[in-house]
DNA sequence: CGGATAGGTTAACAGTCGTTAACCAGTTGG
DNA sequence: CCAACTGGTTAACGACTGTTAACCTATCCG
């Protein structure tokens, strides 16, 4: 198997969802974006739609196993906030369309991949929900989590905007989500 | 002319966008969704895309329009950056479908109707970086922008979460606003 | 009364979509 | 050395897309 070309394919498609959605790229456009063209992408993949499912599994369980790392090895729950918020604003500075499509191109998946997704990302938000709650005790779990879905909005706007420089604003989003899940 | 067909029409097809995007519906799904079918529709719009321009040119001169109304009627400027959000939060809440394909269906817009809503997506955000400069002295234009954009990605986030009663959320979110653009 | 108009219908068009089939070259391993 | 497999090609498919054309009916106005 040429595991290069299958994460190639990946990458490419990633992007081109990104910019132009799900719907609005064609199996054509991806193949030849890749230098392969069209019908070829059957070697590798099942169908268009595995292509997405695959994007947003691959996704999701970064976003958790990295998030659980990181905040694990923190030495208390403040230190692990701060982490969690580094390693989300690393991720999405670094891969704006994997944010971008995994923020939308959610409704595409069949049920199989939208339940895997869905779950991952459930943990994901758990990870920063206990986190958050061994800080603000007076939070109740649903409370917790609309602060941190909210959070989420700030940080994966990052794609949408980006006029200063990469590191003013990993500083200034940080600040800023930190702040806004304290207050 | 029947006004209220157009409307529903807008509001109908502005709602299948937000679900299944622009590519994911048809003309025929949004015809049927309104009682009458597929070609009627151009009996009131030129092409689908009319649809979808004319849906994001509506959001962005409301959104201007009443964020100038508010924040211009606030005594000073620390009142208007709270009727700026509470509008904001206002609009979101009440009007998911729309916050959804202002985000991401932009990129389906012809030129035209792209530099239009842009250009009013860009006086909105201006009005939010004024009243904030006047607060933030030490942020520069860049700045404040990035840290409007990053709020409107918090306030933004409530279509997609949503499991708290709506006055609960309303006020968490002008809270973590706040402080996130005041941090 | 009678034409214009607004708002709907179905039929049809050309194009594009995802997917499969049939085929072919190169590499690999028994 | 030959068989199998990998990864590519082009051709073809049926389904669906946005859009136009042709036609029908009800309402309105001179």
């Amino acid at each position: 198997m040429s595991a290069p070309r299958h994460q190639q394919i990946l990458d490419t498609a990633a992007t081109l969802f990104a910019e132009r959605g799900f719907h609005g790229v064609s199996v054509h456009d991806i193949g030849s974006a890749c230098g392969i063209s069209g019908p070829a992408l059957y070697k590798h993949f099942a169908s268009k739609n595995d292509l997405l499912t695959q994007s947003l599994t691959a996704i999701s369980e970064r976003l958790l196993a990295e998030g659980l790392t990181r905040s694990d090895s923190a030495p208390d729950a403040d230190a692990a906030l701060d982490a969690l918020i580094g390693w989300h604003i690393d991720f999405a500075l670094g891969n704006p369309a994997l944010i971008i499509i995994q923020e939308r191109e959610w409704a595409n998946l069949d049920a199989a991949g939208r339940k895997e997704v869905r779950s991952l990302q459930l943990a994901y938000i758990d990870v920063w929900v206990d986190t958050l709650r061994t800080l603000r005790t007076d939070l109740d779990p649903a409370e917790a989590r609309a602060a941190v879905q909210a959070t989420f909005g700030l940080l994966n706007s990052t794609p949408h905007s980006a006029r200063i420089s990469e590191s003013a604003m990993r500083t200034r989003l940080a600040r800023m989500a930190r702040s806004a899940l304290l207050a």
